[in-house]
Order: C-alpha cells, then structure tokens, then sequence
DNA sequence: GTCTATATGGGGATAGAC
DNA sequence: GTCTATCCCCATATAGAC
C-alpha cells in the first residue's frame, strides 16, 4: 500500500487503515510496518509506542475536521447577525465535515470514517482522553447554538439529543455493512450527499421534537413552568 | 467475580464482562477464567475455541431479546387487528427489549448492553455473520412494520431511517460514557426509563421526517410520483 | 470435568550496528 | 533515520494425568 511520502505518513496512512479493518488490538506494529514498506522499528523510532501511534491518527484527522466544523458554525452565526441559526444549520455544520471530509482526508472510501465511527465503541488506549479533548469545545460550541435556537429545551435534553445525533452519525460511518446487508442491496451507502441528506433530516427531526409528557431523571428546571411559552418548535404539539 | 453456577455460566457471565470492558481483542482467556474462578483449559473445554466462547456470549441474550421483539410486535398487530401499528409502539417494540432487558439479563448496570452497543462496530470474529444470522427475521418484521405504518415512504428511505434509529440505540447503549463527560453530569444515564422515553421520542421524529426535497442515489421508485397522496405523516410538511 | 504442564506462535519494545 | 537481531512477555490451544 503504501500511499505516503516519509516514512512517518506512509506509517500513519497504513495504520488508520488497518485499525479500521481489524481494530486497535487487532492490528499489530508488524501488519501497520510491512504494509507501508518500512521498518519494524521505525514505529517506535517516530512515535514512541503503540498508544502513542493510535493518538496521532485520531489527532491528525480530528483536529482539521473540528476547526471546519467550527469554522462552518462561526459562518453561519456571522451571516445570521443577531438572528437565530436554525437548527437545521447547525447539524449540518457539525455532520459534513466527517462526512464529507474533502481536503482533510484522500476521498473515495475512508478509513477514516470507519475509525472514528468505532471510536465511541472503543474502551481503552487512553482513546476516551484523545476523544474529549478534541471534542470539548466542539461539543460546548454546538450544545450553545442548539441551545440558541431552541431556548424552550431543558440543556440536559439538549445533550441527549445531541447524543442521538451523534450516535446515528457514528453508526452510519462505523457501520454502513449492517444497511447493505439488511436492505439485501436497496441502500447506496457510497453516496455520500444522500447519506448527509438522509441523516440532517432525521436528525432534525428528532432535536426539534417535542418534549415528552414524562421525562424521567431530569434534573434541571421542572419541564413545564406554568403560564404560557411560545412555541418550543416549529412542530411543537406538546 | 464468578457469579454463575456452572462453569460454563461462569464463563460465560465474567466473559460477557470482560469483553465490554476491555473488548474482544483486549480481553485474554486468562483473564476470563481467572476472574470467574475456574480453570484455563475449562474454555476449551465447554466452548471449542475463544471464537466460539464469543459467539455463545452473543446469541446467549440475544436470542431471548430478538424473541421479546417479535413478540411485542406480534402482541401490538393482534390488538391493531386490521389497523396500523403506530410507528411510536413499534419503535417501543424494537427498542425496549435491549433498554430495558428484564428476566433476560441480570439487572444493574448491564454490560451486555455495552457488548450489544460495541458489536455494531466490532469488524472480524465472525460478529458480523452471528449478528446477520440472528437479526434477520427481526430486520425484515420491524420494516414491514414501520412499511405498513409509513405507506408513503419509500423502500429504502425506511431502512435508513431504521439504520439511524439503531445508530442512536446502539450509542446509547455503548457509549453512555461521552454524554457523561460532555454534559458534566447533567444527564442522569443511569435512569433507564428516561433513556427509552427520550430515544423513542427522537426516533419517532426521525422516522416520521417528511421526505427531503432531494433524496440522493434512491433506486426505488421516484419520490414523488405525479398526483396527490395523503399525507406522508401526521407532521408532513413536504 | 478439572487440573498441570507445555507446545507454538505472535506481540511490543529496544540495543546497537550502519 | 534505518536496519537486524533479540529480549521478554503473553496469547491460544492441547496433551495427558487425575
């Protein structure tokens, strides 16, 4: 395979890869070195273990898609002034860059997509650490934009929703073999414009939806203040 | 830890443990036995290989859930009669059994369900085929079902909604630890009852999104054939 | 069914020559 | 920076006594 220039690339290109395929544990420094043509011991000799390695794949890819996704926040809350960014704006802004990851990482079919969908499945390797402190300001950036644009939400309801959201965005990159197998072929996961389609307006729909009569183990504000509030969405029932 | 009867419970139950903790890969047979108490060999012996022994960790539960699924839905169909299920108890019917797993799995804070949760992203060891193998007929019951209740919606566009509904589940499940950390322990994950009202409450609105404009790379029949249709669901907008 | 002992292979990491 | 050779540990699996 290959595919880098210095050693250091051509080992993290065939290491992002293969963790995709086979998992952290399951890839071994031999397979990650003898794929990219390099030496067994320039992995320790460029990074300074295993552990250490896995980090740098995360980061290298994380840290770009963040700022684009902060930097598509920051678009949308300028051209909105004071207004309110719609939801709706504010899932696509946090969606496509993993999903369409152009210039960040080589297109066709990415490894990288595979590999952090797995992230949020995987337990150990200091992997929740990298995660959260890629993710802490993204996480906060977008919790107060759909906190701006549905100021009815309790914030916890808010973080579940995000979650949701998150999670259908992981499987749907971790795991798209599960929807070719089950729909026996009528699904086209390689299209990438339809996936982002299909899952902002899934999403949408659910972080405007109106909250339930009973939710349980809240613990912030009581769900229903009396007197009247306006309108929680634009399909609020509740 | 042992926590079993027999030997073979034993391993079974510290093997289920393990193997949400640390993962399939990063969890040893040594591990396993020693912590259930019995002997090394003992997994060779009860189960033919560490494959195998994973293999039995999985259709252990779920078989009794996949079975609880089915069966809530048939009770649901027999009590619609002629009528249609709504989408809000199917989705009950699919999502319950794995929330809220009574008399199958011990209760307390569940690692099957974190198990359950990684598998989705789990790629070798035969995963894929014992999960393929069991989900199925469950697959193919709950998009007749959700089919019969969405007339309107195409084919495919069901399954991917379904696909996004099992990525928010499986989240939920595996991944309990990233709300956690994010929402600095505003949201209460240990409160089952609330997790399922809120997922339902997501999903429901996933599911019932009005179709976008422009659905990418469908292969099944146009999206909006000529003529008027009946509304696609109760907040269609389109 | 359960144990000890061991076969056999692969893993990460490093020393030290070039 | 790169290579070879190697250390040392741990893995799965099995043979064979009890």
């Amino acid at each position: 395979m290959r595919t880098g220039n210095s050693t250091k690339e051509r080992i993290l290109d065939n290491a992002e890869r293969l963790f995709a395929e086979r998992g952290f544990d399951g890839t071994s420094l031999r397979a990650i070195t003898s794929a990219a043509g390099v030496n067994l011991a320039a992995v320790n000799y460029h990074f300074r273990s295993k552990t250490d390695l896995i980090q740098e794949v995360f980061s290298r890819r994380l840290a770009p898609i963040n700022a684009r996704r902060l930097a598509l926040l920051d678009a949308c809350e300028n051209e909105a002034g004071n207004g309110v960014v719609s939801v709706e704006k504010v899932v696509r802004a946090f969606v496509e860059p993993l999903l369409r990851p152009e210039g960040i990482a080589p297109a066709g079919r990415l490894p990288l997509q595979t590999l952090l969908g797995r992230m949020y499945a995987e337990p150990g390797r200091n992997v929740r650490k990298i995660f959260l402190g890629e993710m802490k300001e993204v996480a906060r950036r977008f919790r107060d934009a759909f906190q701006r644009a549905l100021p009815e939400v309790p914030p916890n309801e808010i973080f579940w929703r995000l979650h949701f959201t998150i999670g259908a965005m992981a499987h749907t990159l971790a795991a798209s073999w599960i929807i070719e197998m089950l729909s026996g072929g009528l699904c086209d996961t390689s299209d990438a414009n339809g996936k982002i389609e299909r899952l902002v307006a899934f999403a949408v729909a659910g972080i405007e939806s109106p909250l339930p009569l009973r939710a349980h183990g809240r613990r912030a504000r009581p769900s229903r203040p009396p007197g009247p509030r306006r309108a929680l969405a634009k399909r609020e029932v509740l």
